[in-house]
DNA sequence: CCGGGAAGTTTGAACGATCAAATCTTCGGT
DNA sequence: ACCGAAGATTTGATCGTTCAAACTTCCCGG
């Protein structure tokens, strides 16, 4: 074949016009059904596709979607993002949109990226990670009225329910207060919380989901509940030596519950070594780590979390991004994803046999759950 | 505003044709330069983008290269990819390209999208992962003659330096026999070897380099190295049980080499079970989980790749891709890059003091490194 | 002072699609 | 049968850029 067929030349195949074309591919219910028939196998002989950069400088749409990939996968909960990325390519696809990828090395720079792309028309919308207080990404592209949705609650001054800014979220509370009251199910009582410094909007979020739980089951005080708790910045090492130092000074304790998956392993590594094999310790974030190591954990649900991404940029069905601040109908301008338990070896008390196979090689959530 | 500025608009303020705009942007060198810098000041004043889809239409050029993105991110060392990703965007950026994503459930559905993507006209060239022996991809790819490369020899039938299939990889040979050198140098004899059933090219190549390292250092024969090696398949809790029974069988083995970090830390997991916590361990990828336990590992270098792959698509320091088959020049029509050893804790006799800092926050592979 | 060629700049057309408006069909009601 | 409105299809213009060719300007040697 010389050259690639355009619309002309299956608009002559089929004896109609251009435009008729266009339509069967755009708005084929104002096409006649005969006609339509014909249009369309002649685009199947053809093998005829639209030319998406040509249909992008007419429409004055990219199609695209722009998401920064950030510059350090940090630490073994990086994987989350990177999980949620794929998903959200999946809901793409099936949306007739694309994804392109950015980096940059800070916020500034982003924002760069942000008009750059803008003014391409390279991208429709974007889609943020890793906000937090204040983020200054999120005043720019609300003020420049540029379609966003952010992945993580914009924790700050502005109202959540800001009809502006868009977000999808996972309720870090509820998981958290589902993993206690498993625990408390199982009947633990004196059970530890192991979280990040005070001041991230997830984490104290995520706190509070314990301290609800343990207050709803046993009454306990805010003094109680300070002295099973301990907070040390995200990472294997300071989580272990963290635990290392708790369980020497908490002998009473019975079981833990952590804001990640990082922290949990370096508990878990923290327990073992002080000869408590069993000391049951349940994680956040259902990385792959926690599926390899059989550590419990709570799943995001990030399949959820991308299909909600893009029912609020596009509608619940929508083919387009609707414009800044107009979310289709009545739709609420968020969504808030209560996420799933996934139980493994490590919050049992008892030793599983090591035949295997309950945690090789599965992906889904779908061991054992236990929803709400 | 109303309306973005185009080249007409930067044309009449700056008193010259369109045609010299473009002029200005794409060949600054046939532009005079009192025109130049009048052209110039006139973009700085509108703040003028060009506009990519028009660009995209008229140049037949995406400027924009498709990576698909796998269904499942395969366990804890799917993260390679997902670095590899992030580095080929820092690289695309810088060669003013972007990276599209896609997803595809099998390789059918990948080259369906490979026609979908080529035939609208989105994609100037693919990035291919996870190869395997003859892959079809490659197959379609180099019959159509679509400009790739491939992260991953293309093993199988094809010879390895066919100019029409592009490759990037890492030395996983070099690796291992590093790796095996390293302990070695340490004064250990009998080193294992942990990888996967024979048949992968890549598991094969990571085995030889253990192997070469062995049998220059002792002479070891054939039948000495199969003693010493263990075959399991991908996974954490299978090579936990692969070593459980090897170090029963085994009781002289003195440390251990393996064909991916999944397969090392079931191993260390095996290894402090038996009772023998400072047997040395080393993994392959240097995922964030070996850097999060301590795990010696061989990293990558996913930046070189990354900077390979565009080489082999653009040339040296081209700003388009070049046509399927003609690479710039003389060069070589494939890269292999080094890795390089990161040794930590788990490569140790003697217990490490545990005032960490040592591994925790660093990404890059400085801590301790040793080169070929 | 003119011819010729290189250098610099402009003009018209094209890339492949969709929008907006014009034209042609169909069909029901009187 | 005829009219008008709704339905279906076609035509002309346009999105913003770069290509190809035409045109102008400039400089130099004869």
């Amino acid at each position: 074949m010389a050259q690639l067929p355009t619309v002309d030349d299956v608009a002559e195949r089929a004896g109609v016009s251009r435009q008729t074309v266009s339509n069967v591919l755009n708005s084929p219910g104002i096409v006649r059904e005969g006609t339509r028939l014909r249009v369309e196998s002649a685009i199947a002989e053809l093998g005829y596709r639209p030319h998406a950069s040509a249909r992008r400088l007419r429409t004055r749409q990219s199609s695209t979607i722009g998401v920064r990939l950030d510059p350090i996968s940090n630490g073994i909960s990086g994987s989350v993002l990177d999980r949620y990325l794929h998903a959200l390519t999946e809901q793409a696809d099936a949306r007739g949109m694309r994804i392109m990828l950015f980096t940059a090395v800070d916020e500034d720079d982003e924002i760069r990226h942000y008009e750059r792309l803008r003014d391409g028309a390279d991208v429709d919308a974007f889609v943020l990670t890793g906000t937090r207080y204040d983020d200054p990404r999120i005043e720019w592209l609300a003020r420049e009225r540029m379609p966003f949705v952010a992945f993580g609650r914009p924790w700050g001054s502005a109202p959540l329910d800001d009809p502006e800014r868009l977000w999808v979220d996972v309720d870090g509370q509820a998981g958290l207060r589902m993993a206690t009251e498993h625990l408390i199910g199982r009947g633990h009582r004196r059970i530890g919380y192991l979280g990040w410094p005070a001041g991230s909007g997830t984490g104290d979020d995520r706190r509070r989901g314990w301290e609800l739980a343990m207050a709803s089951a046993f009454g306990s005080t805010a003094e109680d509940l300070a002295g099973l708790a301990t907070e040390t910045d995200e990472g294997v090492p300071t989580a272990r030596r963290a635990i290392e130092t708790l369980v020497r000074t908490r002998d009473d304790l019975e079981a833990l519950v952590c804001a990640s998956d990082s922290l949990a392993l370096g508990a878990m590594m923290a327990v073992r070594e002080a000869g408590m094999p069993h000391f049951p310790v349940f994680g956040f974030d259902n990385t792959p780590v926690a599926q390899a190591v059989g550590l419990s954990s709570v799943d995001q649900r990030l399949a959820d979390v991308a299909s909600g991404t893009f029912e609020l940029l596009m509608g619940a069905t929508g083919r387009r991004v609707l414009p800044h601040g107009f979310p289709a109908g009545d739709d609420p301008r968020h969504r808030l994803i209560t996420p799933q338990l996934v139980v493994r070896r490590s919050s049992h008390l008892e030793p599983v046999e090591e035949a295997g196979g309950t945690t090789s090689g599965d992906h889904e959530p779908t061991e054992k759950e236990q929803s709400t």
